[in-house]
DNA sequence: GTTCCACTGTACCGGCGGTACAGTTATCCG
DNA sequence: CGGATAACTGTACCGCCGGTACAGTGGAAC
Protein backbone atom coordinates (compact mmCIF):
# COMPACT_ATOMS: atom_id res chain seq x y z
CA UNK A 1 0.00 0.00 0.00
CA UNK A 2 1.27 2.94 -1.03
CA UNK A 3 -0.81 5.83 0.87
CA UNK A 4 0.45 6.24 4.19
CA UNK A 5 -2.23 5.09 6.93
CA UNK A 6 -4.88 4.65 4.90
CA UNK A 7 -8.04 4.72 6.12
CA UNK A 8 -9.58 1.85 8.22
CA UNK A 9 -9.79 -1.08 5.46
CA UNK A 10 -12.04 0.78 3.20
CA UNK A 11 -10.85 0.14 -0.77
CA UNK A 12 -9.80 3.30 -1.97
CA UNK A 13 -12.48 2.90 -5.15
CA UNK A 14 -15.10 2.90 -2.83
CA UNK A 15 -13.61 5.85 -0.42
CA UNK A 16 -13.97 7.95 -3.55
CA UNK A 17 -17.31 6.97 -4.60
CA UNK A 18 -18.65 7.81 -0.91
CA UNK A 19 -17.40 11.12 -1.04
CA UNK A 20 -18.32 11.46 -4.40
CA UNK A 21 -22.04 10.64 -3.85
CA UNK A 22 -22.46 12.61 -0.83
CA UNK A 23 -21.27 15.97 -3.04
CA UNK A 24 -23.17 14.93 -5.85
CA UNK A 25 -26.29 14.50 -4.13
CA UNK A 26 -25.58 18.08 -2.29
CA UNK A 27 -23.69 20.26 -5.23
CA UNK A 28 -24.89 18.54 -8.78
CA UNK A 29 -22.36 16.53 -10.96
CA UNK A 30 -20.56 19.38 -12.25
CA UNK A 31 -20.87 21.05 -8.88
CA UNK A 32 -18.20 18.28 -7.53
CA UNK A 33 -14.96 18.34 -8.44
CA UNK A 34 -12.00 15.69 -8.25
CA UNK A 35 -9.78 18.09 -6.29
CA UNK A 36 -12.49 18.09 -3.63
CA UNK A 37 -12.72 14.05 -3.76
CA UNK A 38 -9.23 13.57 -3.49
CA UNK A 39 -8.58 15.78 -0.40
CA UNK A 40 -11.19 14.12 1.21
CA UNK A 41 -9.90 10.53 0.71
CA UNK A 42 -6.26 11.64 0.57
CA UNK A 43 -5.04 10.42 -2.81
CA UNK A 44 -3.33 12.37 -5.50
CA UNK A 45 -5.07 13.39 -9.17
CA UNK A 46 -3.42 10.43 -10.46
CA UNK A 47 -4.65 8.03 -7.97
CA UNK A 48 -8.36 9.01 -8.95
CA UNK A 49 -7.57 8.38 -12.57
CA UNK A 50 -6.23 5.02 -11.81
CA UNK A 51 -9.35 4.23 -10.60
CA UNK A 52 -11.80 5.68 -13.08
CA UNK A 53 -11.26 6.74 -16.67
CA UNK A 54 -12.44 9.60 -16.65
CA UNK A 55 -15.58 11.71 -14.18
CA UNK A 56 -18.11 10.07 -16.29
CA UNK A 57 -17.10 6.47 -15.75
CA UNK A 58 -17.66 8.03 -11.90
CA UNK A 59 -21.32 8.71 -12.31
CA UNK A 60 -21.56 5.33 -14.07
CA UNK A 61 -20.67 3.58 -10.58
CA UNK A 62 -22.26 5.93 -8.81
CA UNK A 63 -25.72 5.26 -10.75
CA UNK A 64 -25.27 1.35 -10.51
CA UNK A 65 -24.11 0.98 -6.62
CA UNK A 66 -27.06 3.87 -5.97
CA UNK A 67 -29.58 1.55 -8.01
CA UNK A 68 -28.29 -2.26 -6.26
CA UNK A 69 -28.16 -0.85 -2.76
CA UNK A 70 -31.89 0.74 -3.43
CA UNK A 71 -33.17 -2.22 -4.56
CA UNK A 72 -31.43 -4.78 -1.72
CA UNK A 73 -33.02 -2.84 0.75
CA UNK A 74 -36.41 -3.23 -1.13
CA UNK A 75 -35.53 -6.83 -1.45
CA UNK A 76 -35.20 -7.11 2.46
CA UNK A 77 -38.13 -4.50 3.13
CA UNK A 78 -40.83 -6.63 1.57
CA UNK A 79 -39.37 -10.16 2.10
CA UNK A 80 -39.65 -9.57 5.86
CA UNK A 81 -43.43 -7.75 5.39
CA UNK A 82 -44.10 -10.80 2.99
CA UNK A 83 -43.01 -13.25 6.53
CA UNK A 84 -45.25 -10.54 8.53
CA UNK A 85 -48.46 -11.10 6.63
CA UNK A 86 -49.69 -13.99 4.24
CA UNK A 87 -52.64 -11.17 3.28
CA UNK A 88 -50.84 -9.38 0.81
CA UNK A 89 -52.56 -6.03 0.93
CA UNK A 90 -51.19 -6.01 4.53
CA UNK A 91 -47.96 -7.05 3.72
CA UNK A 92 -47.50 -4.37 1.42
CA UNK A 93 -48.75 -1.71 3.81
CA UNK A 94 -46.65 -3.50 6.48
CA UNK A 95 -43.99 -3.09 3.76
CA UNK A 96 -44.51 0.41 3.45
CA UNK A 97 -45.11 1.05 6.93
CA UNK A 98 -41.48 -0.25 7.32
CA UNK A 99 -40.41 1.88 4.73
CA UNK A 100 -40.81 5.23 5.93
CA UNK A 101 -39.65 4.07 9.00
CA UNK A 102 -36.02 3.76 7.85
CA UNK A 103 -36.60 7.08 6.05
CA UNK A 104 -37.66 8.53 9.68
CA UNK A 105 -34.73 7.04 11.45
CA UNK A 106 -32.38 8.42 8.84
CA UNK A 107 -30.23 11.09 11.19
CA UNK A 108 -29.69 13.84 9.06
CA UNK A 109 -32.60 12.99 6.67
CA UNK A 110 -32.66 11.24 2.63
CA UNK A 111 -29.39 12.41 0.99
CA UNK A 112 -31.44 12.80 -2.22
CA UNK A 113 -32.16 9.72 -5.15
CA UNK A 114 -28.83 9.44 -7.49
CA UNK A 115 -32.03 8.77 -10.26
CA UNK A 116 -33.65 12.23 -9.46
CA UNK A 117 -29.92 14.32 -9.74
CA UNK A 118 -28.80 12.59 -12.90
CA UNK A 119 -32.14 13.03 -14.46
CA UNK A 120 -31.19 16.81 -14.11
CA UNK A 121 -28.49 16.04 -15.68
CA UNK A 122 -29.18 14.39 -18.08
CA UNK A 123 -27.59 16.12 -20.98
CA UNK A 124 -24.69 15.59 -19.53
CA UNK A 125 -24.22 11.97 -20.06
CA UNK A 126 -23.91 9.24 -22.48
CA UNK A 127 -26.85 6.81 -23.23
CA UNK A 128 -25.88 4.02 -21.43
CA UNK A 129 -26.20 6.36 -18.43
CA UNK A 130 -29.46 7.19 -18.98
CA UNK A 131 -30.59 3.54 -19.84
CA UNK A 132 -29.30 2.78 -16.43
CA UNK A 133 -31.23 5.32 -15.04
CA UNK A 134 -34.49 4.21 -16.94
CA UNK A 135 -33.83 0.42 -16.11
CA UNK A 136 -33.98 1.20 -12.80
CA UNK A 137 -37.18 2.88 -12.44
CA UNK A 138 -38.92 0.51 -14.64
CA UNK A 139 -37.04 -2.24 -11.96
CA UNK A 140 -38.92 -0.20 -9.35
CA UNK A 141 -42.34 -0.53 -11.22
CA UNK A 142 -42.20 -4.15 -11.93
CA UNK A 143 -41.31 -4.84 -8.53
CA UNK A 144 -44.28 -2.55 -6.91
CA UNK A 145 -47.05 -3.56 -9.64
CA UNK A 146 -46.12 -7.37 -8.79
CA UNK A 147 -46.78 -6.69 -5.18
CA UNK A 148 -50.46 -4.82 -6.64
CA UNK A 149 -50.81 -7.34 -8.35
CA UNK A 150 -51.24 -9.81 -5.95
CA UNK A 151 -52.89 -7.34 -4.01
CA UNK A 152 -55.71 -6.77 -6.59
CA UNK A 153 -56.57 -10.82 -6.63
CA UNK A 154 -57.73 -10.51 -3.39
CA UNK A 155 -59.07 -7.16 -3.10
CA UNK A 156 -60.79 -5.79 -6.27
CA UNK A 157 -59.61 -2.06 -6.45
CA UNK A 158 -62.71 0.57 -5.77
CA UNK A 159 -61.69 2.50 -8.21
CA UNK A 160 -60.81 1.62 -11.89
CA UNK A 161 -56.67 2.02 -11.60
CA UNK A 162 -53.91 1.33 -13.50
CA UNK A 163 -51.63 -0.61 -11.41
CA UNK A 164 -48.52 0.16 -13.16
CA UNK A 165 -49.43 3.90 -12.55
CA UNK A 166 -50.15 3.37 -8.79
CA UNK A 167 -46.47 1.57 -9.19
CA UNK A 168 -45.25 4.48 -10.29
CA UNK A 169 -46.32 6.92 -7.78
CA UNK A 170 -44.65 5.20 -4.71
CA UNK A 171 -41.56 6.56 -6.85
CA UNK A 172 -43.20 9.40 -7.43
CA UNK A 173 -44.00 10.18 -4.18
CA UNK A 174 -40.53 9.37 -2.76
CA UNK A 175 -38.81 11.17 -5.15
CA UNK A 176 -41.01 14.62 -4.92
CA UNK A 177 -41.38 13.75 -0.82
CA UNK A 178 -37.13 14.29 -0.76
CA UNK A 179 -37.25 17.47 -2.90
CA UNK A 180 -40.04 18.26 -0.47
CA UNK A 181 -37.90 17.82 2.75
CA UNK A 182 -34.75 19.48 1.02
CA UNK A 183 -36.34 22.56 0.40
CA UNK A 184 -38.53 23.02 3.62
CA UNK A 185 -35.55 21.78 5.75
CA UNK A 186 -37.62 19.44 7.21
CA UNK A 187 -36.60 15.67 7.04
CA UNK A 188 -39.95 14.09 8.23
CA UNK A 189 -41.76 15.10 5.33
CA UNK A 190 -40.35 11.77 3.42
CA UNK A 191 -41.72 9.48 6.17
CA UNK A 192 -45.17 11.14 6.22
CA UNK A 193 -45.68 11.19 2.25
CA UNK A 194 -44.50 7.50 2.07
CA UNK A 195 -47.48 6.70 4.94
CA UNK A 196 -50.40 8.86 3.05
CA UNK A 197 -49.03 6.68 -0.21
CA UNK A 198 -49.96 4.07 2.12
CA UNK A 199 -53.48 5.34 3.20
CA UNK A 200 -54.14 5.97 -0.61
CA UNK A 201 -53.59 2.13 -1.65
CA UNK A 202 -55.24 0.75 1.75
CA UNK A 203 -57.93 2.63 0.33
CA UNK A 204 -58.07 1.78 -3.13
CA UNK A 205 -58.04 -2.29 -2.40
CA UNK A 206 -60.24 -2.06 1.17
CA UNK A 207 -63.70 -2.85 1.11
CA UNK A 208 -65.85 -0.96 1.23
CA UNK A 209 -66.44 0.00 5.00
CA UNK A 210 -69.60 -1.58 6.75
CA UNK A 211 -70.88 1.20 8.70
CA UNK B 1 -28.90 49.23 -29.75
CA UNK B 2 -25.05 48.02 -29.81
CA UNK B 3 -25.52 44.37 -30.91
CA UNK B 4 -26.54 44.31 -34.61
CA UNK B 5 -29.69 42.29 -35.82
CA UNK B 6 -31.51 41.96 -31.95
CA UNK B 7 -33.43 38.83 -31.69
CA UNK B 8 -37.23 40.63 -32.23
CA UNK B 9 -38.32 43.01 -28.98
CA UNK B 10 -37.16 40.55 -26.51
CA UNK B 11 -34.96 42.48 -23.52
CA UNK B 12 -31.53 40.43 -23.59
CA UNK B 13 -31.91 39.92 -19.81
CA UNK B 14 -34.70 37.64 -20.70
CA UNK B 15 -33.17 36.03 -23.32
CA UNK B 16 -30.16 35.01 -21.22
CA UNK B 17 -32.83 33.84 -18.43
CA UNK B 18 -35.09 31.75 -21.42
CA UNK B 19 -31.79 30.13 -22.35
CA UNK B 20 -30.34 29.54 -18.89
CA UNK B 21 -33.55 28.01 -18.02
CA UNK B 22 -33.46 25.29 -20.85
CA UNK B 23 -30.03 24.89 -19.91
CA UNK B 24 -29.93 24.34 -16.32
CA UNK B 25 -32.85 22.19 -16.20
CA UNK B 26 -30.72 19.85 -18.86
CA UNK B 27 -27.25 20.34 -17.55
CA UNK B 28 -27.76 21.28 -14.12
CA UNK B 29 -26.17 25.13 -12.93
CA UNK B 30 -22.84 23.80 -13.12
CA UNK B 31 -23.27 22.42 -15.91
CA UNK B 32 -24.25 25.59 -17.69
CA UNK B 33 -21.65 27.23 -18.70
CA UNK B 34 -22.05 31.44 -19.42
CA UNK B 35 -20.13 31.06 -22.36
CA UNK B 36 -22.78 28.99 -24.28
CA UNK B 37 -25.23 31.39 -23.05
CA UNK B 38 -23.55 34.38 -24.33
CA UNK B 39 -23.29 32.06 -27.74
CA UNK B 40 -27.14 31.53 -27.54
CA UNK B 41 -27.97 34.51 -26.88
CA UNK B 42 -25.13 36.43 -29.09
CA UNK B 43 -23.91 38.74 -27.03
CA UNK B 44 -20.35 38.87 -25.28
CA UNK B 45 -19.00 38.20 -22.01
CA UNK B 46 -19.22 41.60 -20.67
CA UNK B 47 -22.94 41.72 -21.71
CA UNK B 48 -23.52 38.73 -19.56
CA UNK B 49 -22.29 40.46 -16.62
CA UNK B 50 -23.91 43.99 -17.22
CA UNK B 51 -27.13 42.09 -16.81
CA UNK B 52 -25.71 39.69 -13.78
CA UNK B 53 -22.96 40.40 -11.20
CA UNK B 54 -22.39 36.67 -11.60
CA UNK B 55 -23.72 33.59 -11.98
CA UNK B 56 -25.68 33.33 -8.53
CA UNK B 57 -27.40 36.72 -9.27
CA UNK B 58 -28.74 34.68 -12.46
CA UNK B 59 -29.39 31.17 -10.27
CA UNK B 60 -31.90 33.92 -7.87
CA UNK B 61 -33.39 35.47 -10.79
CA UNK B 62 -34.31 32.33 -12.88
CA UNK B 63 -35.97 30.58 -9.95
CA UNK B 64 -37.75 34.03 -8.62
CA UNK B 65 -38.88 33.84 -12.49
CA UNK B 66 -39.72 30.40 -12.15
CA UNK B 67 -42.07 30.21 -8.82
CA UNK B 68 -43.91 33.79 -9.87
CA UNK B 69 -45.02 31.80 -13.21
CA UNK B 70 -45.93 28.78 -11.88
CA UNK B 71 -48.06 30.77 -9.46
CA UNK B 72 -49.35 32.75 -12.15
CA UNK B 73 -50.65 29.21 -13.88
CA UNK B 74 -51.84 27.78 -10.32
CA UNK B 75 -53.64 31.30 -10.18
CA UNK B 76 -55.75 31.04 -13.47
CA UNK B 77 -56.23 27.48 -13.40
CA UNK B 78 -58.04 27.37 -9.79
CA UNK B 79 -59.65 30.12 -10.68
CA UNK B 80 -61.14 28.88 -13.71
CA UNK B 81 -62.15 25.64 -12.10
CA UNK B 82 -64.05 27.84 -9.80
CA UNK B 83 -65.89 28.94 -12.29
CA UNK B 84 -67.01 26.55 -13.38
CA UNK B 85 -68.21 24.77 -10.04
CA UNK B 86 -69.65 25.60 -7.26
CA UNK B 87 -69.08 22.85 -5.18
CA UNK B 88 -65.24 22.87 -3.79
CA UNK B 89 -64.55 19.42 -3.98
CA UNK B 90 -65.59 19.07 -7.92
CA UNK B 91 -63.80 22.55 -8.49
CA UNK B 92 -60.32 21.04 -6.74
CA UNK B 93 -61.28 18.04 -9.03
CA UNK B 94 -61.90 20.03 -12.48
CA UNK B 95 -58.30 22.17 -11.52
CA UNK B 96 -56.68 18.85 -11.23
CA UNK B 97 -57.71 17.56 -14.43
CA UNK B 98 -56.96 21.22 -16.35
CA UNK B 99 -53.17 20.73 -14.54
CA UNK B 100 -53.16 17.63 -16.05
CA UNK B 101 -53.88 18.36 -19.25
CA UNK B 102 -52.00 21.85 -19.65
CA UNK B 103 -48.88 18.97 -18.74
CA UNK B 104 -50.36 16.74 -21.72
CA UNK B 105 -50.18 19.70 -24.54
CA UNK B 106 -46.52 20.82 -23.45
CA UNK B 107 -45.20 19.40 -26.94
CA UNK B 108 -41.53 17.60 -25.47
CA UNK B 109 -42.72 16.98 -21.75
CA UNK B 110 -42.25 19.29 -18.99
CA UNK B 111 -39.01 20.55 -18.86
CA UNK B 112 -38.42 19.95 -15.49
CA UNK B 113 -39.14 22.10 -11.85
CA UNK B 114 -36.37 24.81 -11.22
CA UNK B 115 -37.22 24.07 -7.45
CA UNK B 116 -36.35 21.00 -7.35
CA UNK B 117 -32.77 21.09 -9.91
CA UNK B 118 -32.03 23.74 -6.96
CA UNK B 119 -32.79 21.39 -4.03
CA UNK B 120 -29.63 18.93 -5.90
CA UNK B 121 -27.38 21.93 -5.86
CA UNK B 122 -28.22 23.68 -2.90
CA UNK B 123 -24.86 23.28 -1.44
CA UNK B 124 -23.97 26.23 -4.15
CA UNK B 125 -26.53 28.69 -3.17
CA UNK B 126 -26.36 31.14 -0.73
CA UNK B 127 -29.00 31.21 1.86
CA UNK B 128 -31.63 33.59 0.23
CA UNK B 129 -32.22 30.71 -2.77
CA UNK B 130 -32.57 28.49 -0.53
CA UNK B 131 -35.66 30.54 1.41
CA UNK B 132 -36.83 31.19 -1.86
CA UNK B 133 -36.60 27.55 -2.58
CA UNK B 134 -38.33 27.17 0.99
CA UNK B 135 -41.19 29.19 0.50
CA UNK B 136 -42.01 28.46 -2.69
CA UNK B 137 -42.92 25.02 -1.60
CA UNK B 138 -44.50 26.32 1.25
CA UNK B 139 -46.44 28.60 -0.97
CA UNK B 140 -48.13 25.78 -2.89
CA UNK B 141 -48.79 24.25 0.46
CA UNK B 142 -50.84 26.66 1.83
CA UNK B 143 -52.44 27.44 -1.47
CA UNK B 144 -53.46 23.62 -1.51
CA UNK B 145 -54.74 23.62 1.96
CA UNK B 146 -56.56 26.28 1.98
CA UNK B 147 -58.56 24.49 -1.37
CA UNK B 148 -58.60 21.37 0.58
CA UNK B 149 -59.61 23.14 3.79
CA UNK B 150 -62.79 24.22 1.10
CA UNK B 151 -63.47 20.67 0.37
CA UNK B 152 -63.13 19.34 3.77
CA UNK B 153 -65.88 21.82 5.02
CA UNK B 154 -68.55 20.09 2.51
CA UNK B 155 -67.31 16.50 2.44
CA UNK B 156 -65.71 15.40 5.81
CA UNK B 157 -62.65 12.78 4.81
CA UNK B 158 -63.43 9.37 5.11
CA UNK B 159 -59.72 8.46 6.54
CA UNK B 160 -57.81 10.71 8.90
CA UNK B 161 -55.42 12.67 6.93
CA UNK B 162 -53.31 15.83 7.66
CA UNK B 163 -54.30 18.53 5.01
CA UNK B 164 -51.03 20.15 4.85
CA UNK B 165 -49.78 16.63 4.15
CA UNK B 166 -52.64 15.66 1.58
CA UNK B 167 -51.51 19.56 -0.15
CA UNK B 168 -48.03 18.89 -0.11
CA UNK B 169 -48.68 15.65 -1.83
CA UNK B 170 -49.79 17.09 -5.34
CA UNK B 171 -45.91 19.09 -5.01
CA UNK B 172 -44.47 15.86 -4.53
CA UNK B 173 -46.26 13.68 -7.09
CA UNK B 174 -45.68 16.58 -9.36
CA UNK B 175 -42.02 16.91 -8.95
CA UNK B 176 -41.75 12.92 -8.80
CA UNK B 177 -43.72 12.42 -12.05
CA UNK B 178 -41.41 14.94 -13.60
CA UNK B 179 -38.64 12.68 -12.83
CA UNK B 180 -40.28 9.52 -13.68
CA UNK B 181 -41.21 11.11 -16.87
CA UNK B 182 -37.32 12.05 -17.65
CA UNK B 183 -36.04 9.02 -16.72
CA UNK B 184 -38.49 6.82 -18.39
CA UNK B 185 -38.82 9.35 -21.69
CA UNK B 186 -42.50 8.66 -21.09
CA UNK B 187 -43.71 12.60 -20.48
CA UNK B 188 -47.62 11.00 -20.50
CA UNK B 189 -46.17 9.92 -16.92
CA UNK B 190 -46.56 13.29 -15.61
CA UNK B 191 -50.50 13.94 -16.52
CA UNK B 192 -51.15 10.35 -15.48
CA UNK B 193 -49.81 10.59 -12.18
CA UNK B 194 -51.55 14.32 -11.16
CA UNK B 195 -55.01 12.33 -12.34
CA UNK B 196 -53.97 9.46 -9.91
CA UNK B 197 -53.20 11.79 -7.28
CA UNK B 198 -57.06 13.62 -8.07
CA UNK B 199 -58.28 9.84 -7.50
CA UNK B 200 -56.95 9.87 -4.18
CA UNK B 201 -58.38 13.10 -3.87
CA UNK B 202 -62.03 12.01 -4.64
CA UNK B 203 -61.64 8.84 -2.98
CA UNK B 204 -60.30 10.55 0.60
CA UNK B 205 -63.56 13.16 0.24
CA UNK B 206 -66.08 11.36 -1.88
CA UNK B 207 -68.72 10.23 0.55
CA UNK B 208 -69.01 6.20 0.62
CA UNK B 209 -70.74 4.96 -2.76
CA UNK B 210 -74.39 3.86 -1.79
CA UNK B 211 -74.07 0.25 -3.81
C1' DG C 1 -24.76 68.29 -27.30
C1' DT C 2 -24.34 65.93 -23.31
C1' DT C 3 -25.75 62.05 -20.79
C1' DC C 4 -27.13 57.53 -20.13
C1' DC C 5 -28.05 52.77 -21.48
C1' DA C 6 -26.53 48.73 -23.19
C1' DC C 7 -23.43 46.93 -24.45
C1' DT C 8 -18.09 45.40 -26.93
C1' DG C 9 -13.11 44.23 -26.67
C1' DT C 10 -8.96 43.04 -24.48
C1' DA C 11 -6.24 41.34 -21.03
C1' DC C 12 -5.72 38.76 -17.26
C1' DC C 13 -6.35 35.32 -13.07
C1' DG C 14 -6.99 30.85 -10.78
C1' DG C 15 -9.62 26.52 -10.63
C1' DC C 16 -11.03 22.47 -12.98
C1' DG C 17 -11.26 18.32 -16.12
C1' DG C 18 -8.22 15.80 -18.49
C1' DT C 19 -3.75 13.83 -20.63
C1' DA C 20 0.84 12.00 -20.57
C1' DC C 21 4.19 9.65 -18.54
C1' DA C 22 7.95 8.40 -15.61
C1' DG C 23 8.82 6.86 -11.00
C1' DT C 24 7.82 4.36 -6.46
C1' DT C 25 6.44 1.07 -2.94
C1' DA C 26 4.43 -3.12 -1.12
C1' DT C 27 3.17 -7.65 -2.03
C1' DC C 28 2.83 -11.95 -4.20
C1' DC C 29 4.79 -15.75 -7.13
C1' DG C 30 8.17 -18.75 -8.65
C1' DC D 1 16.31 -13.67 -4.46
C1' DG D 2 14.23 -11.59 -8.60
C1' DG D 3 10.59 -10.20 -11.47
C1' DA D 4 5.82 -8.96 -12.08
C1' DT D 5 1.87 -6.63 -10.73
C1' DA D 6 -1.27 -3.45 -8.10
C1' DA D 7 -1.84 0.82 -6.43
C1' DC D 8 -0.53 4.43 -6.43
C1' DT D 9 2.75 9.59 -6.54
C1' DG D 10 4.76 13.70 -8.87
C1' DT D 11 5.36 16.85 -12.51
C1' DA D 12 4.20 19.19 -16.44
C1' DC D 13 1.01 20.62 -19.46
C1' DC D 14 -3.63 21.88 -22.10
C1' DG D 15 -8.01 24.31 -22.85
C1' DC D 16 -12.40 25.68 -20.75
C1' DC D 17 -14.72 28.27 -17.33
C1' DG D 18 -16.01 31.80 -13.79
C1' DG D 19 -14.71 36.09 -12.70
C1' DT D 20 -12.33 40.86 -12.59
C1' DA D 21 -10.87 45.22 -14.48
C1' DC D 22 -11.45 48.73 -17.34
C1' DA D 23 -11.50 51.53 -21.38
C1' DG D 24 -14.36 52.38 -25.34
C1' DT D 25 -18.64 52.88 -28.37
C1' DG D 26 -23.14 53.57 -30.82
C1' DG D 27 -27.73 54.97 -30.47
C1' DA D 28 -31.54 57.13 -28.10
C1' DA D 29 -33.44 60.66 -24.91
C1' DC D 30 -33.56 65.01 -23.09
Amino acid sequence: MARSEAKKDVPTRQQIMDAAQDAVLAKGFSGTSIDELIAAVGISKSGFFYHFSDKSELAKALLQRYVEEDNKIFDEVFARAGELSEDPLHSFLIGLKMLAELFSDLPNGHPGCMVASICYHEQLFDREVCEINAEAVLGWRARFRALLEQVAKSYPPRIDVSLDDLADMLSAVADGAIVLAKATRDPAALPRQVLLYRDFVRLVFSPPPAN
